[in-house]
DNA sequence: CTTGTCAAAATGTCAGACATTTATTAATCT
DNA sequence: AGATTAATAAATGTCTGACATTTTGACAAG
């Protein structure tokens, strides 16, 4: 009747089995099932597991089902109705913006490439606006935070076993620069910035040894952020950021030519 | 000890008390519970009701009552702990672009002006942004959207008794916009809109009918973004969804001065 | 072939008891 | 008297079982 959804839920146990001893309940069940979706363990328009399933399968109560589930329907991710069960929406419906999904999808290896392109196209469009903005609202706490993040970042670069902690110091660079934009709706964005980062990084990290010259050149484009923002200088902080943006589009195809993908004054030197 | 808060909830219970029949359940009580928020019936750090004296003033179950909290918790407008109690978040954690935070808004008069301030600046240094890709991504069911959304707001020009409708319309629009960009996260920015149009043209009602000519110019603008769209200048866009925003910018002394906003080329005339 | 009714399955709801955390108050020891 | 500890009360979190409602499919009657 229903697809395999469920018995395959029994035969791949096992990989789900194993989390943490026991942190948040609900909570970790949520994030567990949510990682599960995000890897393409359902697609859209696939019935998801039922209730009484998940709570044999993971021995939980039928409470901490119903709120991880809860959970998954605020997000958008599923959809409950009453007698039907569970099935998942469409990728236009989840709320990418939700910090929960952000969370939830940090460090996924096998996300959907369009999804990625998608998340990093807003970016492209988005980030040069908002350090406009940054260079014109930026208070000194705003300016300590972007230094000290740029700082990590020269400090973890091309050390191989530091990845994570570069990356980390990447995420605290974009998002210093949202929060430097002093605006609450620019600044909750910064949440977006971190599924996005890691999973550029991973997906970069062949083609970087390939080509060498991408990380320090990835830095002093960072440090051109910095410094125009530091200075003032809103038109520059916009092309600069830009820049920073502008390889990683290329290689996503987001924009079209390196030429004339945007005809501002400062862009073509 | 702790404020008066349930307290007073007992002696205003009578302009809580009239909702509808009984439409959702918890949903219509966390929506009825979010817009009493919203309108200042609690401010951030004040202790919110315990979850009993809900039961008992609007007569439902325990149930009910957790899961409205439930959702006010997932939106970040509420912080729950154990012993302890529900408090109001500070405005900075609120959710502002989930979804039922934007429907909950919606048609609040007494919302906080600094919070309108700091919606309507996002969309001011956003939407342009979102015309141009619109303007190079654009299908033709998005145009169909948008002439549509156009005429409607012709139709219903300067007729007062259909205000709600003519705002109706230029929500449309401007979602429209967001959507006819193509991109998963700008599309879903569109909630934002619709408690920022609505509350802004609650707001200039007053204004309007003293400078009078805000209407049909407000219409010719946003006619200008429709034909920069339709003909596919990205530049001509931006520059015209600039000028739909601009005028209530300035009112709101979001933009310092009228003349160097934004150096872009099409700036000028 | 259509229609009506019944039964099974799944989610939604309720009520009560119990567990856990937090804060206050009282008691005890130094 | 002051500080530390123990008991108590209040609030939220959790579990369990039963019941309600909705959906779907099967089966029989027309």
């Amino acid at each position: 009747m229903s697809d395999k959804a469920a018995p395959s839920t029994e035969t791949r146990t096992t990989s789900l089995n194993n989390l943490p001893p026991h942190q948040g309940g609900a909570e970790a069940l949520a994030r567990l099932l949510a990682r599960a979706l995000f890897a393409g363990r359902w697609r859209p328009g696939d019935d998801f597991p039922k209730e009484m399933d998940l709570c044999h399968h993971f021995a939980v109560s039928r409470n901490q089902v119903r709120n991880a589930l809860a959970s998954l329907t605020a997000t958008g991710l599923i959809e409950r109705t009453a007698g039907r069960g569970s099935v998942v929406r469409m990728v236009d419906d989840w709320h990418l913006l939700d910090p929960l999904v952000s969370d939830w999808m940090t460090g996924i290896e096998s996300l959907d490439a369009s999804l990625i392109r998608e998340i990093f196209a807003f970016r492209y469009s988005a980030e040069p606006v908002v350090a406009r903005l940054a260079a014109d609202a930026a208070e000194p706490a705003d300016l300590d935070r972007l230094e000290a993040a740029y700082q990590g970042m020269c400090a973890t670069a091309d050390k191989p076993g530091a990845r994570d902690l570069h990356a980390e110091h990447d995420v605290a660079f974009h998002d210093a620069i949202y929060r430097a934009s002093h605006n609450l709706v620019w600044r909750q964005m910064g949440h977006l910035l971190r599924p996005s980062i890691i999973a550029l990084i991973q997906s970069s990290q062949a083609r970087v040894s390939g080509e060498h010259e991408g990380l320090d050149d990835s830095l002093a484009r960072h440090g051109r952020v910095l410094e125009a923002i530091t200075r003032r200088d809103g038109a520059a902080a916009e092309s600069a950021a830009r820049e920073v943006l502008r390889r990683t589009a290329i290689d996503l195809a987001i924009v079209p030519t390196p030429s004339h993908s945007h005809p501002t004054p400062e862009d073509s030197p």
